[in-house]
RNA sequence: CGCGGGGUGGAGCAGUUGGUAGCUCGUCGGGCUCAUAACCCGAAGGUCGUAGGUUCAAGUCCUACCCCCGCUACCA
């Protein structure tokens, strides 16, 4: 990095949908904010660029369900997502918004510049389109019949019964999600990215690259393998920006074609007079900060839509992270699973910090990680508190004690040599950790210069020496200050509410990267008395924490009621009592178990999706109910000729129903 | 044979080009008492997912298999 003059770095357009949760902190906002504090506190050029997603489908169905307009929905959200970052301290030069004019004028002019290069191709397709609502429908609001005939209610992308990936006109009796009309089929023309006559320069531009997480190569890699298909770049929308083209009414662009030029539109807001040395010249090193589900997006096709532009420079490095759950199960906005920023803020006041630390330890950098409120607790209190937290408040008391808050004199000057060299290999570590997007290890090393303070303390007890040799004692007092001015540099981009608080006690201001060092604080100088900068978290609040998810937890999706029957549609069903007289495993099948079941009539063969609830062991012998005399369908190459009655508690898992007593086989259920 | 990531002491992770298995937290024992019962030292604890192979030597290379997570909704 340190060749090039200036950093743009980017942190993912977040979708304007929903308030902001502690995955999306980890995921790309802590790991962004941090790299851009270290950079500017080195000196160097940067800008930091985000902000909000506001166009796509989703937005336009939230906005009906609230009855609101698109715009309505979006900027309440801009709200709320704005004013959690400015108060958790993520120090975006800019925080815009892609439905601003700017970005409609700068997407639009973007799109036209390819398409008069001759870039896009023009499609004609037949698309479901809802009469009714006067609009088409993405594939995720259709639902029908899907081929396999066991799911009634498929999605137009994908069946849930199946697993099969369909696309809408693969579903049988297709029904819109938004009026609940059949759509009919309705041309249209979309202007498509051919992708796979692109996918040449975009291998060429990837495998240049070094020094690439090897998740995120890994999905590149998987994408290119399998062959890039053309990908359409407008859609039949009236929520977006606009396609400027003559015979385009009614069509926006692909918020995925839109998107990504947002960062363009805010450097250019941001910075009217010189945005263009950030996006156009080499000697700018490009950064995307996103989450995995991002990938393809930034490494794909927006690199090949600045490649067909031609001006642009590409991205540098695009240090994606995995994704973080909460108490082992993943964040859910729907299921309310999350611990949402801006209630953080308002349980933890002036507490982001001891937040920022516990996401910074368990940042998902190679692999999924964990959230836990117990853990949250710990680091705070074994980790903040005890070993830095304790080591400030050491040096700051001891000061006060010996030296009346003042900066001691230096007499001997080759111990503190040693304590340099130490320091400065942990500020080399710290810094070399950063610019290779390690952070988790560069924040254990911030803490060990604590660890370090501490170790200096007691290796030389200064409260036994005071009496018998207090020049010595001022050593020890000069030096232990030095450090912890140094600390209060070196935490800045990790915990920067805890750096202003230290550099408040020891009444100085403006230090940078380059001080660090042993002479930062000149003798007499004067500073504060104790200075407790962490608090412990008591049970309680971690207890109230946990009760607080779980209760939303319970909330959880109930599936609405369905269209009422007849009761001849219920009197088809033949549903009988059945034992389990054999069980197996279907080899290379994740969920399927393989069971003949006495029905009373005959013995079923039946597979049934559910070793994910019940062992072969466990199902063995059990009484269940049956229904018997469903259309017999194949399932990995072999017959199941019935289905086996479960309930389903929407999380995945299946509990069975049986009699509560004995009753034989064949039993009647009515 | 779908693709990608991962499986290392109780928990979370590091292990670069193969050469005595490390770190943080937790546990146990000791020391210290300036400090927010904090700090410092020491100890216990691992057949490095499984099975084979290459090698003088493998967590590290090769082969096969198993398990977890993502690719498939709202979501970084």
């Amino acid at each position: 990095m340190s060749k090039k003059k200036r950093h743009l770095v980017t942190a993912a357009l977040i979708y304007a949908n929903g308030p902001i949760h502690i995955g999306h902190l980890a995921g790309c906002y802590i790991p962004s904010d941090l790299y851009v504090r270290f950079l500017r506190l080195k000196g160097e050029d940067v800008k930091f660029i985000s902000g909000t997603d506001e166009h796509g489908v989703p937005i336009t169905i939230k906005a009906r369900d609230e009855n609101k307009s698109p715009q309505q929905v979006v900027d309440h959200y801009y709200k709320l997502i704005d004013n959690s970052f400015k108060e958790f301290g993520i120090s975006f030069d800019i925080f815009s918004r892609t439905s601003k004019n700017i970005h409609h004028k700068t997407s639009s002019e973007f799109f036209l510049n390819l398409h008069n290069k001759g870039v896009f191709h023009e499609i004609i397709s037949s698309q479901y389109y809802d009469e009714k609502e006067k609009q088409f429908l993405s594939d995720r609001y259709i639902t029908g019949e899907c081929p396999c005939g066991n799911n009634k209610n498929a999605y137009g992308d994908q069946c849930e019964v199946c697993g099969k990936t369909l696309s809408p006109m693969d579903l049988k009796n297709p029904k819109s999600s938004l009026s609940g009309n059949e759509p009919i089929l309705k041309e249209t023309k979309n202007w498509y990215l051919p992708m796979d006559k692109l996918q040449v320069n975009i291998e060429k531009y990837i495998n240049s690259k070094k020094g690439w997480k090897s998740n995120v190569l890994g999905q590149c890699k998987s994408w290119l393998n399998e062959g890039l298909k053309p990908r359409a770049m407008t859609r039949d929308l009236d929520w977006g920006v606009s396609v400027p083209l003559d015979g385009a009414e009614g069509k926006v662009l692909y918020v995925w074609f839109d998107a990504p030029i947002g960062y363009i539109t805010a450097t250019k807001e941001l910075d009217p007079d010189n945005w263009e040395k950030y996006w156009k010249e080499d000697s700018t090193s490009l950064i995307h900060f996103i989450g995995k589900d991002n990938i393809v997006f930034h490494t794909i096709i927006f690199p090949m839509m600045l490649m067909e532009h031609g001006d642009y420079i590409l991205p540098e490095n695009v240090p994606a992270n995995e994704f973080m759950n909460l108490e082992g199960e993943k964040i859910s906005t729907s299921r309310n699973w999350a611990v949402w920023l801006h209630e953080y803020l308002i349980d933890f006041p002036n507490m982001q910090d001891e937040l920022r630390y516990c996401l910074i330890t368990n940042l998902p950098e190679n692999k999924d990680s964990d959230f836990s409120w117990k853990d949250f607790q710990q680091k705070n209190n074994n980790e903040l508190v005890a070993i830095l937290g304790n080591y400030v408040n050491r040096v700051f008391v001891l000061c006060e004690k010996f030296f009346d808050k003042k900066v001691p004199q230096l007499h001997q000057k080759n111990e503190n040599e040693d304590l340099f060299i130490e320091l400065n290999k942990l500020k080399n570590r710290i810094e070399s950790s950063i610019l290779s997007f390690k952070f988790r290890e560069a924040m254990s090393y911030v803490i060990d210069i604590a660890r370090l303070g501490n170790k200096y303390l007691t290796d030389t007890e200064p409260w036994k020496l005071f009496n018998d040799n207090p020049e010595r004692v001022k050593d020890i007092i000069y030096n232990s200050i030095q450090i912890v001015a140094n600390i209060s540099i070196l935490c800045e981009p990790f915990l920067p509410f805890t750096s202003k608080k230290i550099k408040d006690h020891l009444n100085i201001k403006d230090i940078h990267w380059s001080d660090i060092g042993f002479d930062i604080l000149k003798p007499d100088h004067e500073i504060s008395g104790k200075a407790h900068i962490f608090s412990r978290i008591e049970d309680d609040k971690i207890e109230y924490q946990i009760k607080k998810l779980n209760l939303n937890n319970q909330k959880i999706n109930v599936m609405p009621q369905k269209n009422t029957i007849e009761f001849d549609d219920f009197s088809k069903v033949d549903i009988r009592i059945g034992t389990v007289i054999e069980a197996e495993n279907v080899p290379k099948s994740d969920k399927l178990l393989k069971l003949k079941i006495d029905t009373g009539i005959d013995v079923k063969t039946i597979l049934s999706g559910i070793s994910k609830s019940y062992s072969v062991e466990e199902i063995l012998n059990k009484k269940v109910m049956v229904l018997i005399n469903l259309k017999p369908r194949k399932m990995m190459g072999l017959e199941s000729q019935g289905m086996l009655l479960l309930a389903d508690d929407g999380k995945g898992n299946l509990r069975l129903m049986q009699p509560d007593s004995d009753i034989s086989n064949g039993a009647v259920v009515a």
